[in-house]
DNA sequence: TTAGCATATCGATACTCGTCGATATCGTTT
DNA sequence: AAACGATATCGACGAGTATCGATATGCTAA
């Protein structure tokens, strides 16, 4: 196993992780499912283009309709992306008549960013 | 399509990307690319709760023998997480006899979280 | 009401990925 | 040399996902 040294600090295993004990493990299985489903929406070219796009977005918001084009996709794939986006609460839209407005969520990013250290 | 107040600013597909000209497109394909596999890297739940357990190590280091139990996982797929890990440069790791060390980059979450703004 | 457009959903397909048992590789120990 | 233990690789399987054509939904205009 492992070397001599530091036995005592040797990480173990507790499946117990519901109230305040497991301090042995950093992160615990929710915190993580729940961090690794915000990276898995960022994991795709065409979603961190879309975000960027939005982001950047001189008035602050971007009409779907003028997503398609600069993207090169279909636009049931790009809505399928933009759909991704807001589940994971890192964009917001509004419906105005026909068309979706999509606003970038900044905090979203900010907080994501605080949890790498 | 998109209301005309600002009809002027409207994106437009560039699929001339490759000199200087694409200034319209926030962020290019290529970078788009390399910042996806890195959150690719991160979305995974065992994958995060290595890098924390990694990360918060006293010694700066941990011994691959001591992170199966703890994860729960099989010794092949704790393997293969890590080379998920190492392969996206968020881990470094070191053999020294029979056992490998590793050891996390910090200046890689530093650089991601810079290019979240 | 009917026609037309913007957006979302559905169904299908191809591909990627997480997982594990079995096996290979490699250093250590006897 | 032979046996053993730690780690990586292989092969396979099931689940998830990106994509698109077709279709549904919903708003607007004639």
């Amino acid at each position: 196993m492992a070397p001599k040294t530091v036995k005592a600090t040797k990480s173990k295993s507790e499946t117990k992780v519901c109230c305040g004990t497991a301090r042995d493990i950093p992160l615990s299985q929710r915190d993580a499912d729940e961090l690794a489903s915000v990276f898995a929406a960022l994991s795709d070219p065409v979603r961190l283009r879309l975000l960027s796009i939005i982001s950047s977005a001189p008035d602050g918001e971007v009409c779907a309709c003028d997503l398609v084009t600069p993207i090169g996709k279909s636009q049931p794939t790009v809505s399928h992306h933009l759909k991704i986006l807001f589940e994971a609460g890192l964009v917001e839209r509004e419906k105005r008549g026909v068309w979706v407005w999509y606003r970038a969520v900044p905090e979203r990013l900010d907080s994501l960013a605080s949890r790498l250290h």
